[in-house]
DNA sequence: AGCAACTTCTTGAAGCTTCAATGAAATGCC
DNA sequence: GGCATTTCATTGAAGCTTCAAGAAGTTGCT
């Protein structure tokens, strides 16, 4: 017998509408900051996840976790990012292996430059386009899914990665 | 005054939550299939498209719109695929410009073999941690974006790329 | 203290994506 | 027919991501 279970109807139709959705926003989105900022989208995120950031700076380690990208491609990014001066890195004095990666004066100016046209760009594209109850289903799915692909904020597993 | 709209609470946090779970889950199904076929999702996604076409084959244009990537981004994904004796081009007989893609048997064969490994990876991120409610929800919600960020399926933008 | 095991971060190479430019063919217009 | 415009697909270079390896520092065990 056949032991392998397969999508449903509806499953599937979930699943090809997920992928063009998201596979058409990553590229909007990409392409947006590209022209007004000159970054990719993952890039912008890390100068804005530090410009909301007590000091502005983090450790390499847990803006990566926080980013949910590998720590590898974290370091690229910093490394170019650091050349456009919005970035700067500083030893940790707590930990001599750390790194801390501090936004500088530019780099915040940068994002209040441009956080307007991305906020509208994500609003066109998306909360302008749900109800508020949709807005807080799609919270509650996302939180669902990045939960069971990571454990539940904090929860450490020795398995990943 | 400051006439500008930014996210609201509930907006935020849908917005983080989303941006998480989209980068974990395609992070980790590139894994996933990078280690049980060799390939990245979206190859694979390609494969797959074309197995379930009547003939396995398409045009190249239309194998692009399908999968929301540019046709140079198809161009190259179609040359490595080549490579690995999973795909074949054609050329098209009425349109002398055009190329159809032809999913070879070891193409089919390799779908065949990773498709099993690839549904349980997705049903374990997703579907069966999702009630069909909430099913239905993501698909709706999908749908939404998608068809704002290109047109209900079938509408020719002159001003899209 | 001494030492293995682990963590932090970086690096270079290989692979993938984007962008702009190109060749070739089809289409529309007069 | 002749010519400009548009469409189809490809190419190479530059930029981004992944992977495996490695240097340096910390932690835990005895």
């Amino acid at each position: 017998m056949n032991t392998m279970r397969w999508l449903t109807e509806d499953e599937q139709a979930a699943w090809r509408a997920y992928l063009q959705a998201t596979t058409l926003l990553e590229d909007h989105l990409d392409r947006q900051l590209q022209r007004d900022a000159g970054m990719p989208h993952m890039y912008y995120a890390l100068l804005s996840t530090l410009s909301e950031t007590p000091g502005r700076r983090m450790r390499m380690t847990e803006l990566a976790e926080r980013s949910k990208i590998t720590r590898s491609r974290l370091s690229h990014a910093v490394t170019r990012l650091e050349g456009n001066g919005w970035l700067r890195r500083e030893s940790c004095p707590s930990d001599r292996r750390g790194q801390i990666v501090v936004l500088t004066e530019a780099g915040y100016d940068e994002v209040v430059r441009t956080a307007p046209g991305h906020v509208t760009a994500v609003r066109a594209a998306i909360f302008d386009r749900l109800s508020d109850e949709q807005t807080r289903q799609l919270a509650e799915i996302s939180r669902i899914i990045a939960d069971g692909l990571h454990g539940p904020e904090g929860a450490d597993v020795p398995w990943r990665r």
